[in-house]
DNA sequence: TCAACATTTCGATGAAACATGAAATATTCA
DNA sequence: TGAATATTTCATGTTTCATCGAAATGTTGA
């Protein structure tokens, strides 16, 4: 037992490939059952059952039991932006299967992430965003500019929006498939509520991927200016 | 081989206590040999070797050959940023050993990171700054006051200052042992530079930790009404 | 109370991998 | 060139741990 041995328990918890697939799978915030998450991990349920043990000794999740069926989550947000930091260290993977491939190709052109727009398609329209000059790069946080402030009414954002926001620190969410950054907490989370409101993204097939509508992307040409084809 | 294989793979290698504890050596940036790392880590020569090989094929550390000496360190700091964020989602340590207790406790008051100050004596130091309405906190970042533009002068800390820095995007840093925020980035590099000129914090006996000096224990006090007989 | 389902516990197996002694390789310095 | 030092490679012992079959526990609804 030496020093920093919670840090690398921590660690081996996470690097284990079916462990990270569950954790993975709960990384939205969104709570599933141990059968889910034995089918999502493909493995048997006895074998979730173990991880999911080690998991909640170790910290890292936390069950709420509701008749015969136990909902696992994270025990909290700090256990997705490890995760996160580990992915973004990492050597990007070697793609191997087809399958493989189309889904990395699903979650990297867009998805959500703790509610709002990731992926490809959110580093673009935060690029677009900018480049309209509704919001600046200072750095570490982005400002909502006062055309910004307009054109929020305009795109009927507001209803969307918390009480309190502070305009002049919207956080940088950095992405781990693009290595990018992109406007993140309630700000970001509004208007990917409005996109979904207006059509103009919908729910892909794989779990916590985001789709283009037809007409989403057109508008966004539109409204944006961004190129949908280059995505 | 699943999606998300390389994320495993790397908080695998993260999540073997030797490997922590040679990581947490070089999380400072700093380089240090196979021999030196063997030493800190407290395995043979052999063991810490095989280790630092599995650590360069992940693409964590690189190494820089200097005659019969090898200097390793870290592939970049998004790799520091991946240990430390796996450090705050992990449950604190239990402390077992006298001497673990008292190296955990010269880390918890004070160190440097990347160069600036954190850990209790950081944590403080913030504070006060902005107790003394020299810094504001407006969430994500930090901004620099007018009267903290004037203090910056007066108390020296000019001539360590770069060139070009926001002073409206102080970046926060999230210590992994106090889990609070601090200042950071070449600024707080610059504040910690000017203490250790003015003699008032001096290097620790344990790696990487800080002592306050008698002088700066007084000092301290009485520039920023720091108490630090609370520390 | 019984049947269906969800989940966990137990036990065995097999593979992965951590640590080290011994030996090999490489570099410096005298 | 030869001795000293730094580091790696190899072979091996030992431990840890992921997986799954079988069985047990717990919950629901009829």
């Amino acid at each position: 037992m030496t020093m920093y041995s919670n840090i690398s328990t921590t660690a081996a918890l996470i690097g284990d490939a079916t462990r990270t697939g569950i954790l993975m799978a709960l990384a939205d915030g969104k709570a599933l059952t141990a059968g889910e998450l034995a089918h999502i991990a493909s493995v048997s349920p006895q074998t979730a059952s173990s991880h999911l043990n080690k998991l909640m000794e170790g910290g890292l999740i936390k069950v709420e039991v509701q008749g015969r069926h136990r909902y696992f989550k994270l025990s909290g947000p700090e256990v997705a932006r490890a995760i996160e930091a580990i992915a973004i260290a990492s050597p990007p993977l070697k793609v191997r299967s087809l399958r493989q491939s189309s889904e990395k190709k699903a979650l990297e052109y867009a998805r959500t992430c703790y509610g709002h727009l990731a992926g490809k398609l959110g580093v673009a329209t935060t690029d677009a965003l900018i480049a309209c000059g509704y919001f600046r790069d200072i750095g570490d946080v982005y400002q909502l500019t006062d055309r910004g402030q307009e054109w929020l009414i305009d795109f009927g954002v507001q209803p969307f929006l918390p009480k309190k926001i502070d305009f002049n620190a919207i956080p940088q969410h950095l992405d781990w498939t693009e290595r990018r950054h992109h406007i993140g907490g309630p700000l970001a989370l509004a208007i990917t509520r409005r996109l979904h409101d207006l059509g103009w993204i919908e729910d892909g097939p794989i779990r916590r991927s985001i789709k283009l509508t037809r007409v989403g992307r057109a508008c966004m040409q539109d409204e944006f200016g961004i190129d949908t084809d280059q995505l």
